[in-house]
DNA sequence: GAATCAATCCAAAGCGCTTTGGCTACCACG
DNA sequence: CGTGGTAGCCAAAGCGCTTTGGATTGATTC
């Protein structure tokens, strides 16, 4: 069924099917109803292509996803954060196209998504300090909005995130509240802008305290659950081993978990750990009381924002960049106790 | 920079630029080199919505992705299966086109791929025995690759699928042959076709050795970690625990070994585990030596021999439907070991 | 030398929609 | 009665591409 074959079925010019079809003032009510009930009753759709054609719009969304070449990874929290987008788009009519590349071809899927102008905005992810893909966007001038902030001057793009510091920074002031004075921080590839924060926030909070940061105790890389493992491991059978972790997500935290573990430890008792936690659906902190101790924040949650204000810069440019800054909360969980050999009188 | 604009730099018709680009016979090679270095040098892209009205097809694939309505969960795969299958696409031209909606919406989205002809096919995902999709989409006729199948009667559409019976077959025997006697099914929701078939497996196996099948040893919900954990921790504080576990995903065994632990117990000691393992990229079973003694096979994998069968369908219409069964390995790792008190020199 | 043919190219139609620029009634107003 | 305005509709142009149906040329064949 095409507007033109609705029209002749109706005995109206496509113009004012077209019209009434998408509101427009110029038609009658009557008519209106008319149209849409015979659109509705023939399970009319209009072409997006066609649409697209003539309207200049295309009602999608771009995310590019990078594979990263050396260990083909895929960020675990697309998942959610794409449920969370995506069910926006939805909701909003907008379909979202996927660009899954290497990593090394990334700026050009960007690129490729401009020149073709087959989406009417995209979805920044991963951003490091100074990203080039946001001047790249701008030259461009394809709609974007960022999730994170890349470094310093983030005044003159969009972009939703979480407040990684202070997040790190209340983890690691738990910690030190309960007597822990040698924390090990497992954090995510420090090229990343978030985890340059929850450093910052670690760093800043121990030096509050009056602790020199010792650099042993500090790792940074991809976050997976072997990663957490080995470096646990290394850490345990150190010279002098930390009483407790601060642990950039739950996959790592899980590989942590189970070095603590090996080692006949338990966490809460000899060890403490706490966590960032993204919500990921399908690795829930536990039901009613958490596994973990953790800061948390929602990465769907953050889709949707995402989401919500990037068709809002489609829907009214020109107007001045969004910022949503995200607070994590933070909860106690069953990972958390009192450091080790503390007397209890002298907390 | 459109057509028409390169055309008229180059001097040559629209036509005959179409037909260079497209790798037509009636050019000669010096005007198509010509043609498209200009393109390569004005960075031009054809604006795929003039090329899908013009030609009929959308370069684009489609994945509906539901979301549980009452758990929230986006199954944790997808994100692995679509960087196989996107990979894939973005290698042959093709672009993904992400569908998020409740799953009481699932059928919705796909009638509106169909009706809106917006794809040129679609992958199904998860099907559960008679899914009612695949008549749908035999309706209306959009080309279909089903990952997984849907009950018997899977003859007349493509699918990709994992011999999943077989594995757990292969898996039960495994610790049969270990000794172990109460083994414990840790399934996924069997409403789905792959958890069946691997319920199937598993009873296979205990008959084939004389062993009646215990149904307080065998649960079926959905693989998240916290089911794993729950459910171990019933079976390990009853009065005939297992001394195995069979379990259907990595997520989940993460939950088991949680409650194993919590026991004092070791997996590969005094209690065993198989799992299944899909090969997350961000969830891998361990760097060299295998975590868990598994079945395993790459979801990732499944992606890409998905989208290769779907572009393969699309390219040549017609022809019959086309099966590919994937046979899962077997890796033995930390996790199985002989049944408790069984004497070595029985065996 | 005329006819045939292959090799190259082009003008224009068409894909399904939106939107511009009318056109026709009808009514109100002075 | 003439003017102006408005409500309601339509024909046709145009979005950027592909493709049909020629046109033109030079070489080949009889």
């Amino acid at each position: 069924m095409r507007l033109k074959d609705l029209a002749a079925s109706l005995g109206l010019s496509q113009t004012t099917v077209s019209r009434a079809l998408n509101d427009y003032p110029e038609v009658s009510d009557t008519t209106r109803r008319r149209v849409k009930d015979a659109a509705r009753k023939t399970n009319y759709r209009p072409d997006p292509r066609a649409m697209g054609l003539a309207t200049g719009r295309t009602l999608s969304i771009g995310h590019v996803i990078p594979i990263s070449t050396r260990h083909e990874i895929v960020n675990p929290i697309f998942a959610d954060f794409i449920a969370g987008a995506g069910e926006t788009y939805s909701r909003n009519g907008y379909d979202m196209v996927l660009s899954v590349v290497a990593d090394v071809d990334e700026e050009q899927a960007y690129r490729d998504f401009a020149s073709r102008r087959s989406v009417d905005g995209v979805i920044v992810h991963g951003p490091r300090p100074d990203d080039p893909r946001i001047a790249l966007l701008k030259e461009v001038d394809l709609p974007f909005v960022v999730h994170g902030r890349a470094g310093s001057g983030d005044a003159d793009y969009s972009w939703v995130d979480v407040n990684n510091r202070r997040a790190f920074e209340r983890a690691t002031n738990l910690l030190l509240d309960l007597g822990h004075r040698r924390i090990a921080l497992i954090n995510g590839n420090e090229k990343m802008d978030f985890a340059g924060r929850r450093r910052d926030g670690y760093l800043s909070a121990l030096r509050a305290s009056g602790i020199t940061p010792d650099p042993a105790l500090m790792s940074s890389e991809e976050m997976t659950e072997f990663y957490g493992y080995r470096v646990a491991r290394n850490l345990l059978t150190s010279a002098e081993p930390p009483t407790a972790f601060l642990i950039s997500s739950m996959i790592t935290a899980i590989g942590v978990r189970r070095a603590v573990g090996e080692f006949g430890l338990r966490l809460g008792c000899e060890v403490s750990a706490v966590i960032h936690d993204d919500e990921l659906s399908y690795l829930r902190n536990g039901e009613d009381v958490p596994i973990f101790s953790a800061t948390r924040s929602s990465v769907r949650r953050a889709g949707e924002i995402c989401a919500e204000m990037l068709l809002d810069i489609i829907r009214e440019p020109g107007q001045p960049p969004i910022h949503k800054l995200l607070e994590a909360d933070l909860t106690i969980g069953m990972s958390t106790g009192p450091a080790p050999g503390l007397d209890l009188a002298r907390r």
